[in-house]
DNA sequence: TCGGTCGATACCCCTGGGGTATGGACCGGG
DNA sequence: CCCGGTCCATACCCCAGGGGTATCGACCGA
């Protein structure tokens, strides 16, 4: 199978729209149809059901999104290794994700205590937003990752997990349930005064709710400070807490588990390095 | 990147030679060099140092040909699994890989349990060659595998242990050692009359060595029984010796341990059924 | 020095992927 | 009930690029 054709199909599953995939890719739509229904000529398999009026998965369509994603982030994934490696030329780095503004002591320590260690290599960060660690680690883009359960998925991954911890809550200072000793997550949502903030997905569209629309945490602690928002977030997040809000412990909140994570096929001794160190800490 | 290119560089970076990776892929060879250094710009790479004598890897090349394997496997892998689901037609089954002539009362009573649990399927199982299976697994082939380890590699596969075994050194009834009670992998060693036989690799080809050439243990067991052969097994494989060998406990023998292993995305009801099934028995 | 091997280059042909124009099915409104 | 709008499929055209053959240039061993 073409990898073209795979972009393509995923495209169309994912819009459950010819004309909206079609603008995505770049192409017109009818060249869009056609590779499609080539691709399900090729495979002998309906892919999608049809009609002027909608479009959707049939259950061999739903297996081909599902196991074509995974292809086309292995192939993403081989292509930016390569790059890095040839840039890197010889004198390889290695490349970590990690969310922005969380695990920030762990973080931290480890690359302090990595630094030490003998034949250890340039660690290159990214910091990037929330969920988009995994997206980066799959593509390909970095080596490793921090990353954060029960929010991200470490499906088909390797992972040595470092450290759990509880949730608080991130209220209002002078909020009525700030004097509280500690919350519950119905307590939460029984205060329709602090909605919970949307982040925006992957493609930029924000999920629908009634809470405030948020891109940074600075934004997001001002709306709770000035009594438009709260938010649970875990402990260690405490360190980038501001004046006018205050956080209280969540007990019936999920454990946040932080991992370090990487592809099961790394042969690469840096990883491995920064791993062995990580679960020393 | 093209499905395309990387397969025509996965080829050229296993025969290291231009000449009969195109010859394998069933083109012409300038083709094919202009493949790979189109390739080479768009990476922005040198993937390979040639001379007119001589071809080999540059790390980037080196990166390139593990991780676009593992890409290749799982583009493979969603073209066959959407195959299968669409010819299943709804009344999805499951395929299960297997060697032939291992953990076969294990195997059996698998399936029995599990065709007696409530909602499950038909299993097609598949018996195959030594290291055949991980292979099937992933390539998409079958959903689900028994695979022994240490023989075959897990990496980037979930698994779950099913039970751990001792090897056994089969030899000819009559042979000086065969009257021990026990060996030890130094005690074959130093016997060369009885060399380990050759099993075919991937390709067709066998390794360079001293044992005689098989291609199944029908035939391996007719060598062992006439004194030209002796194989070290698993101890289930004891069901299936004939007259004329003696099994004996090898002590120093890695012990093996029987996995059943599935792709980390799979979403099979069928799938998890049966590693639940497995990991009761 | 010469023949043999092997990858790169030059040049040609034609497949097939992309574009525009249009058809045909379906739906909702007046 | 027709009419306009939406949306996927079909028809047709164009050309980029992938594949072929012929040949070159570098390198090695006899």
């Amino acid at each position: 199978m073409d990898a073209r054709e795979l972009r393509y199909f995923v495209a169309v599953a994912e819009e459950l729209h010819f004309g909206r995939a079609a603008q995505r890719l770049g192409i017109a739509q009818p060249p869009l149809s056609r590779a499609i229904s080539q691709l399900e000529r090729r495979l002998g398999a309906a892919l999608l059901h049809r009609t002027s009026r909608s479009v959707t998965l049939t259950e061999a369509g739903d297996v081909l999104l599902r196991e074509g994603r995974v292809a086309l982030d292995a192939l993403e994934a081989a292509e930016q290794r390569t790059r890095r490696t040839a840039s890197a030329g010889g004198r390889a780095g290695v490349a970590l994700a990690t969310k922005a503004g969380a695990s920030d002591e762990l973080l931290a320590k480890l690359l302090h205590a990595y630094a030490a260690e003998p034949g250890s290599v340039e660690v290159d960060v990214v910091l990037c937003g929330p969920g988009e660690q995994e997206r980066l680690l799959r593509s390909g883009r970095v080596d490793v990752a921090l990353l954060h359960r029960p929010f991200d998925d470490t499906t088909g991954l390797d992972v040595e997990e470092l450290s759990t911890e509880g949730q608080v809550a991130v209220l209002p200072a002078g909020h009525p349930l700030s004097v509280r000793a500690e919350l519950r997550l119905a307590d939460l949502a029984a205060a329709p005064d602090l909605p919970q903030p949307r982040w925006p997905r992957s493609d930029g569209s924000y999920p629908a709710g009634p809470g405030p629309e948020v891109q940074s945490q600075t934004q997001l602690l001002q709306l709770v400070s000035l009594g438009r928002a709260a938010v649970v977030v875990p402990e260690s997040a405490r360190a980038m807490l501001r004046e006018g809000v205050v956080a209280l412990p969540v007990v019936d909140a999920p454990r946040v588990t932080t991992v370090i994570a990487w592809p099961p096929h790394s042969r690469s001794l840096a990883v491995a390095g920064l791993v062995r160190t990580a679960t020393r800490l």
